[in-house]
DNA sequence: CAAGTCCGTAAGCCATGACTTACCGTAAGC
DNA sequence: GCTTACGGTAAGTCATGGCTTACGGACTTG
C-alpha cells in the first residue's frame, strides 16, 4: 500500500547505491559511506528516507547505528508491478513468498 | 539494466496514474487525459518520458497515438528487486513469466 | 480548401529535494 | 573527566522536473 513512497524513494540513484551496499548485510553509516560519491550526512539523509519508507531497519549497537534491507518494503513494490499481470497477481505473490520461504530453509 | 531509468519514472504519482489508466487497456492521449487532474500537455509529456523508459509503446492510428503499456519494462524492475533474494532470483523470474503465460493461454 | 480535432513541443514558473558545511548529543577509550 | 569516534540535524545553495499556457504541424471531414 506504501509502495508511491517506496517508489519515490527507489529513484534516487545514490539511495540505490546505499541499498546495494546493505544487500552485502547490514552495515554501520560510516561504512556504507565509504566508497560512495556523497558526504556522510547525505548518507545519513538517505537513510532516513529510506527507513520512513519501509526499505530499511535500524539497530542500536552502542555508538553506532547498523542498517539492513528490509524485504518486505521492496515486496511491496513487487506486489504493485505484478498487478499489471492483472488475475496473475495472486499466483505471482503466492509462488514469490513460497520460494523466498523454502530458499531460506535450505541454508 | 535500464532499471535505473524506469524507477525514476515511475516515481511519479501521475505517471503512475497514467500507467494506470493505461492497465485497462490501450487507449489515445485524450482518452488518459480524461479524468486526470493535469493538462493534456502534461500528459503528453508524461507519456514521452515513460516511452523513453519503455514502459509504454506507441502506435498512430490516423490522428491518434494509441498508448498501451509494455510489460517488458515492469519486468526490468521486477527483476532488480528480486535481485535482493539473491540465488533466489532465477526461480522468481522463471515462476513468474511461466505463471504469465499460462493465465494468458486459459483466456 | 476550410474548419475542426488530435497531440507534440516551446517557454517560463515554481516547488521539491539532494547536497554541502557546521554544529551538537551520545557512547567509548585512554 | 577529556578526548576522540559515531552519526543525526540545521541551514542554505543549487539543479531538476512537473505544470501551465501558447503555438504549430498532421490528419480528417464537410
Amino acid at each position: 500500500m506504501a509502495y508511491g513512497l517506496a517508489l519515490a524513494v527507489l529513484a534516487d540513484p545514490t539511495r540505490r547505491q546505499v541499498l546495494e551496499r546493505l544487500r552485502e548485510g547490514a552495515q554501520a553509516v560510516n561504512a556504507i559511506a565509504a566508497g560512495l560519491p556523497v558526504s556522510r550526512p547525505a548518507v545519513s539523509q538517505h537513510l532516513k528516507v529510506l527507513k520512513q519508507a519501509g526499505l530499511v531497519e535500524e539497530r542500536s549497537e552502542g555508538a553506532r547505528r547498523i542498517y539492513s534491507v528490509r524485504r518486505d518494503g521492496l515486496l511491496e513494490v513487487r506486489a504493485w508491478l505484478d498487478s499489471f499481470w492483472d488475475d496473475a497477481l495472486d499466483a505471482f505473490k503466492l509462488e514469490a513468498e513460497r520460494s523466498y520461504k523454502v530458499k531460506k530453509g535450505k541454508r
